[in-house]
DNA sequence: GATTAAGCGAGACGGTACGTCAAGTCTTGTT
DNA sequence: AACAAGACTTGACGTACCGTCTCGCTTAATC
């Protein structure tokens, strides 16, 4: 569980309710649920949580930071590493499980509500970079580098363009809807990433 | 410049005031620029541009619609067509035109606000595919097809991933901004699709 | 029919629109009836007169006033002149006749909807008076002269008190609808009246 | 104090701050003085009360409950209860009292305001004979059943309409101003009530 | 027969106030 | 202290009509 309340006093008075953090989580999750998270309000989670809205807010500074917690739960329990033993066979896997998130599901619509959300609001995008941006990333980095040290690519690959191009191709038929994220997407990402990895494997 | 106002009547009535068109317009661009996409209301566009609010609403449904419209004009006309010869050149010359457009520049805040506010406004995702992804896209799909015809690339080449990647990569560094789009980004991209695109460079 | 559409140009130009002015006085006695003067609005009549508003306002300046027209009609229609030879005869059937023009009727919910728009707009106020009480006022006033005439009551009677009296009671009920507007409530303001009239009956 | 505010909750939660009534209610009458009654708006009660507009209507449904909230405490303070000993003096006293309350006054103008605008809105309608109506009757119909402990008129005496009479002529000229509200007008008005009251003097 | 002037339906115009909603904060009594 | 409840101020929303103003088009009376 990633934790983003900002932290509770220390020892003296009345500590924080358990009950109510949980309350107010699957208040929140539940309206995510059915109606997302544009139309979902404090007010509404406060109401169904039973619960004061300064009781949320002592927790969660903003709508964001409240779902962003819901939101990772979901995320991270979904998105197993895989460890294949070939390049391939790992990134396929890393987006294969991201697009199985992702695709039509309650948490892929929250994932795009809180991207949106992050773009509006500079706090929770410091929250996001830190709490998501940067871990995932690092578990994704580690397939690369897994690649590297088997000496499969190039010591020299920059690891960061090789995911932005992989997750980016991804994350642009998310937010733009244009095209579907099909399977055939992910083999053809990834062998395009593949391929473009290797420039002198000739030489 | 693209037409997003509900059609008015044919030749009855009073006509559109395109005066007030201008000033709405104005008014927009200016506000975007002082306090971005977010802090911007209708209500303070309608005071800046002397104008009552149902004449905005009677043009567009949406701050987001009357956003886009602004919006469309500017980016528009900073992205040239180049025709550089070489798939490497116009690719180039377009991620790089495209981050021109959009790197610290208030086109390039407005589009994140666009995308954000798509993501909560069905209505507007459906002019946003319309108007701006389709479009654009059909501009950058011509380098490719260029390509091809120039026996340059394979026929079989996946457009749309192709494009996918390019662009993904740069929207993932404007959207997350977990690292700057620098000009080494654009070439290494670049060389990387160029790559990636030519499975059978042997045969 | 009492006039208050403001004088139309001597001869040059088109002449105003019989069938329109018309179109409009029904249009709005269909809306009054409908749902009552509170819920009427120049842009309904409009609409459905088929006619621009501004058709309306040359005519009249408000609301106030077209709905007046409209309603003088009805009214002066349903007040018969009364000559019953007695002074009772004449007062009873004066304030019957007033009931039954008010009671539960369109007319009546109307000339209550005008009384209350007289306090809210001093304009309308002055026509109400010019066109609507001081000649309703004379009209009642004849029946007590004719009665002084005839040597039933004393010359010395104040004209102006009876019928406030006698009208005032009426129309207190109307107005604040505390009790209804009886039969018996007519003949027993009527016989007060009558007897209060008398003051040196004896003498 | 009439209260018509709809009733807070008992106990829980933040009591209404009774500085905020308070200001809204002076706010009212401040702006009844300045401009009567149609041009008073919740949006400047509420500016110049320095209140949320929601406090307002937390407490008033409406423009006609506010400012008849407002107006109760004017009018009732002005309506001393007189007991002279006699009918005539009786009746004189209120209806002098009320012709005081009234003419040229802002209550006067705000009762003209408060009836008309009880026309329009049913829902106010029912508060005014509520906590109006029916109290200020109750008072006066207590000077006739005096008069009638004394035997001073008998007790057939129909009291209604012995005070539709008396008030109905007052409020008549009131609301029509086709005639002032002298004091010569109280008088005859009484007298003529007075002499129709006793139908059987010589028996 | 051409010109002129006003009226016509339609509907956009700048305004004003509406009543609502949710934000984030504050104040009760209670635990 | 934290709790549930709910009032607080703030500010924008989108709507409804107001009375005025163009449009292009009749429809007479005047030239």
């Amino acid at each position: 569980m990633v934790e983003i309340s900002s932290a509770p006093a220390p020892g003296r008075g009345r500590p924080r309710s358990e009950q109510s953090q949980l309350a107010i989580l699957n208040a929140t999750r539940q309206i995510l649920e059915e109606r997302g998270f544009v139309d979902l309000t404090i007010e509404e989670v406060a109401l169904r949580a039973s619960v004061g809205k300064a009781t949320i807010y002592r927790r969660w500074p903003t709508k964001g930071t409240l779902v962003f917690e819901s939101f990772m739960f979901d995320f991270l329990a979904r998105q197993p590493i895989a460890d294949t033993g070939s390049l391939r066979g790992d990134l396929l896997a890393a987006l294969r499980g991201w697009i199985r998130t992702v695709k039509g599901t309650v948490t892929g619509r929250t994932l795009v509500g809180l991207i949106a959300e992050v773009q509006r609001d500079p706090e929770l995008a410091e929250v996001w970079r830190d709490r998501f941006v940067i871990p995932v990333r690092t578990q994704h980095r580690a397939i690369i580098e897994r690649a590297i040290k088997r000496g499969e690519i190039p010591s020299t690959t920059d690891v960061d363009i090789t995911l932005d191009l992989l997750f980016g191709a991804a994350y642009h038929r998310l937010l733009q809807s244009h095209l579907t994220l099909s399977d055939r997407f992910a083999q053809v990402v990834v062998d395009y990433i593949i391929r473009g990895l290797a420039p002198d494997e000739s030489t």
